[in-house]
DNA sequence: TAATTTATCAATCTAAAGATGTAAGACAAA
DNA sequence: TTTGTCTTACATCTTTAGATTGATAAATTA
């Protein structure tokens, strides 16, 4: 069964008067998609975009007035549904990373192909997301590099192992910026007790004090909540 | 000039022998690589690896012996330039999510057609990183959304933005561990001055103590080097 | 069984952290 | 000019943190 499915609506956001005709020139001569409004403003884009409701916008990244990935991000924020295409003229690492990373759904350079960009196109009004193969590399290049340092560092020597488990609990409510009398309920043993527990993690954490316990178990792995979500 | 390129020497890691077999044979008969060596188990896939020196391993994700994401990372960590690719016969998000995390430079599935998994070792082989276009989508749907939580809990209402130039100075040397002698050290004002500073920044950011306002600063988008590089 | 590690608790002391009030000079906005 | 904010600074006081030493019972390991 086949849904019916009405000509996707784009807008066109480029500070480049030239390339944004020939975008839209080439959009409405090449496919079958309406271009609702072309603007050269990152500003403005954003108004065009709250009052015309397009399916896609294709936006420049390298806009001096304002930075299009902030207007992306901007645009996200109002969740209108709206999937915003990348138009770049670089394929630095970077801005492929932090256009995805802040929910582009595409990336495509001006150099490549006009059936590139039709083809990006096509899939983003599918409902996926698209990167061109080189790019993709790229990024994953990137990407990975990003993890590699994280566990290179880790990989030196991670003292919290040396922790007994009881030790492990003392810090664990550390982290959540518990003082003596605090952990000393929530454990239900006397506040001695836990300033015994905390210098012995000092002394084997190789710290002075509380703060560097903390930034100590935060930066070598010790999990806490939101960023176990992204750790192996 | 097209340098001289030895053919690049294959393990093959997977518990399931049948599968093994097919993959060995398909690699002999329908590339020009050559199969160095053939493992059930990912410990001596592992020790395989350090006695051959293969170019690429083919490794199989889902093992119950030992986790195959888990000998990817012991792999890479003998830092031996051999580039892994991931079989599965899922194309579970999270799984490809992972598996690139560490390093893995492709990702294909077992259902796939043979083609694919040729075409995926012809451009590991040349240095490329591979995912197969069904799974980039997966991969970037499942990493855009892992970082749209995070835009969203930062957007309730930073406290942040409250600080003056100054108390962010003194709240980046909080999040190095430094005490009041140290921040008033370097940044030549007197310890007293800090003092002041830190008890505003507890006011303005609700918090009784520096260990919650460290914690607070991390949880809120307060860039310390590591997770600079991820954020926006 | 003997030795070791772990978890518990206490007393004591010093140093550091934190609360509170006050105030002067710089600077920008109204 | 006045108003307000920011940065600097000090004094005083209370509370918390941290270091050190010592001790006991339970559990583990040799």
């Amino acid at each position: 069964m086949r849904e019916f499915k009405r000509k996707s609506r784009i807008l066109l956001i480029d500070d480049n008067a030239d390339h944004l005709r020939g975008v839209k020139e080439l959009i409405t001569l090449e496919s079958s998609y309406d271009v609702v409004g072309t603007t050269t403003s990152a500003n403005i884009g954003i108004n065009l975009a709250k009052k015309y409701r397009p399916d896609i916008i294709l936006m420049d990244v390298n806009m001096p007035e304002k930075d299009g990935l902030q207007a992306i991000q901007e645009i996200e924020k109002l969740n209108l549904d709206i999937r915003v295409i990348c138009l770049s003229g670089y394929d630095d690492a970077d801005l492929i990373f932090r256009a995805m990373k802040i929910g582009a759904k595409g990336y495509v350079l001006k150099t490549m192909a006009s059936a590139q960009l039709i083809y990006a196109i096509d899939e983003v009004a599918a409902g996926k997301i698209y990167l061109p193969t080189a790019l993709t590399s790229r990024f994953f290049e990137y990407f990975q590099h990003s993890f590699k340092e994280e566990a290179n560092i880790s990989s030196e020597e991670n003292l919290l192992t040396y922790l007994t488990a009881r030790e492990e609990e003392v810090l664990d409510l550390l982290t959540q910026g518990n003082n003596y009398k605090g952990i000393a309920g929530k454990l239900f043993i006397s506040e001695t007790t836990v300033k015994t527990h905390v210098n012995n993690i000092f002394q084997k954490l190789q710290v002075n004090d509380r703060t560097q316990a903390v930034l100590y178990a935060l930066n070598n792995g010790f999990a806490n909540k939101r960023r176990a979500k992204l750790a192996v």
